[in-house]
DNA sequence: AAGTTGTACGAACGATCGTACAATTAGTTT
DNA sequence: AAACTAATTGTACGATCGTTCGTACAACTT
């Protein structure tokens, strides 16, 4: 127990900025970070333009601090459930129909929220670019090395290159022609680059 | 020869519409179809604000006409190419080789045109996504009926989705990361599904 | 030569953007 | 109860947004 010191004023401060960046967060999954105003953030909370002002001090904190709740997010709902499978393909399979999953749920209403932004800033310098950049990066290794804990699979890298590809494709697709087959697709894909891979390790094998 | 009847007036009019779309193209690539001002844009250009909006009418009437210039761009550099081929496995690699060559070597400065303005508009209404939607479907259709000729390989829907997903995840890793290495695992990822395809036809056909 | 058409311009519009700062309210400490 | 602190608000700013309008000028028609 470490309930000392809870000042109410700090509490409801950092419970509006939860508020604030869950909003935030959806709104740019759909209108881009770009597309995400302060003024419009206000009005859509119910809270003046200056008290979301004041809780970041400038636009470029607001999506700096923006990512950072989106890839809490998605850290819970992709890589924390697949946590709890053991290393191997099933950890893998998991990792991947967990992906899916939170594409397809639309946990963000504009569907993936960092394949939004990343298409957004990519281009562009910045610091909101390298934080984008830096995420894509955490979750490019984290791939890898699931796929690398398999031994059966050789070339995680251009593995994890293949199968993050068909992910963003069915996200990509779903969003913009409303289209729930583009799942399907990425999960046969996914099933048979997998087999394919197996394949391949049972013939050097022998 | 019927160069009968030129007005230069309107011609110069098209020509600076032209320059037009071609700067907004350009930007649009890097920054959005809305981080496209006018204002900017007859700044870059060193034209005046009311020149440029007089061509369109309304913003939204120039963001379309981009997306068209930025399609007949993409049909030059890309699809043209490839009906120089015979239909077949040669005409299918000439235009998956064309569309890496086209992202590699910004022919936008952003990378492709429509992977950005596919991501900034695929989650909102209006008639720009229906635009972007729409090419995006002609695209994936003509690479499906690519594909279709050629009777080795079979489920050509499921083929062209993979292998468009390989050509837009080159292009997105490249462009975040500034990371060449991505197009040699698109290429990879390419000849290695198609391998597969040919294979399965031949292992059906005994 | 006179009249018409088409492109481009400059100035101004209301709205909204991000930002600044002083005033106010709510909660904590003395 | 008074003093203090943190979150929130209201008002205002300069800049830029898309858009409108009247005008200037070059090019074409009669």
């Amino acid at each position: 127990m470490d309930a000392v010191k809870v000042d109410g004023r700090v509490e409801r401060g950092e419970q509006t900025r939860r508020q604030i960046l869950r909003r935030a967060a959806e709104i740019a999954s759909v209108e881009g970070l770009e597309g995400l105003s302060i003024g419009r953030l206000a009005g859509e909370l119910e809270v003046s333009k200056s008290g979301v002002f004041a809780h970041f001090g400038s636009k470029e904190e607001l999506q700096l601090a923006t990512v950072r709740a989106a890839a809490a997010i998605f850290v819970r709902h992709v890589v924390d459930p697949a946590l709890t499978v053991p290393p191997g393909l099933g950890r893998l399979e998991r990792l991947l129909d967990g992906w899916l999953a939170y594409s397809e749920d639309r946990t963000f209403p504009g569907g993936c929220f960092f394949y939004a932004v990343q298409a957004e800033f990519d281009a562009r310098p910045g610091r909101v670019r390298d934080s984008i950049a830096g995420y894509a990066r955490e979750w490019n290794s984290y791939v890898r090395e699931t796929i690398a804990a398999i031994p059966e699979i050789a070339d995680p890298d251009q593995v994890a290159f293949e199968l993050i590809a068909f992910l963003e494709m069915a996200n990509a697709q779903s969003v913009l022609h409303d289209d729930p087959l583009a799942y399907s697709r990425a999960r046969a894909a996914v099933r048979n680059r997998l087999a394919q891979a197996a394949d391949a390790a049972s013939t050097t094998r022998r």
